[in-house]
DNA sequence: AGTTACTTTAGAATAATTATAAACTAATTA
DNA sequence: TAATTAGTTTATAATTATTCTAAAGTAACT
């Protein structure tokens, strides 16, 4: 735990920010996860802050997001509700979508047959897919 | 131009909307034209008020983008500001995404090799593609 | 023409996010 | 280690897209 803790400690210096008690939790708990993490700040502010005494401030949540994302290991995207979602997973991938929520699909399990020319001057960036899913019923 | 109304006041009647001057001006404004056409409420509210007399208010354009919306003749989405988008293109398709602008994709230009399965209990509803683009500099 | 139901509108309310600036703390220096 | 500094946290205010409210207006129906 205490060296969990200096792994973050590592990645914050690393980026230029501050070792501070409240990025390192917040980094422990967005970075120190098996599987990719898609939140919103409200989800954040819940999920860290419900059962605590010494709570993080909301503006500290923002801006450390902000930090984060600006750093490089947080990316920022949105779903159809004008609420700013981040993931964990920076890379260029796809994903499952259902019921508001997102899942990872690694680049490997999805490959194109056929992909269109981009307009003259420009060149593709990156391609992402959203796999929208419902019941089967 | 008359016709053209025309065709747009059955558009709403048959969608249940009354064919009110506001309607449509804005079905007349968002449906005729030959591309489709990606837009926000602050969009639609500088292009159709700002050289005008007789302005729509932003609630009926809220009401209106809404109304139309659940009629099935836009569809929303996001990008990554925070702000609702709509496209008058209600069916399922790809986009190159560039400036923070989208330009449409049609489904034929696009076909898949490999796609992953869904999780149990799931089918796939749809498929969109974003192509993020940059200048080749 | 009169009635009814729906629509438009200005303005208030809401909610996510950003800005402000004072108190606090980590890092650096003496 | 103490003092200095530069960066951070926080409560609170401001901003902004969107939704709500209710009164005035208009389309549709009788
Ligand atoms: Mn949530
Ligand atoms: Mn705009
Ligand atoms: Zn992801
Ligand atoms: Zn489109």
């Amino acid at each position: 735990m205490i060296s969990k803790n200096k792994t973050f400690i590592e990645k914050l210096r690393s980026s230029g920010l501050r070792p501070t008690r409240q990025r390192v939790e917040i980094s422990k708990f967005l970075f120190n996860r098996k599987k990719t993490f898609h939140f919103s700040v409200d989800d954040l502010n819940k999920l860290l802050n419900s059962r605590k005494k010494k709570k993080i401030s909301i503006a500290t949540l923002y801006n450390t997001v902000h930090a984060l994302k600006s750093a490089g290991h947080l990316k920022e995207f949105s779903l159809e509700n004008n609420i700013s979602y981040y993931d964990t997973n920076t890379t260029s991938h796809h994903h499952f979508y259902f019921n508001g929520k997102l899942t990872d699909i690694k680049n490997k399990e999805i490959h194109f047959k056929k992909i269109p020319t981009p307009p003259i001057g420009k060149k593709i960036k990156n391609v992402e897919v959203v796999i929208k899913l419902e019941n089967i019923n």
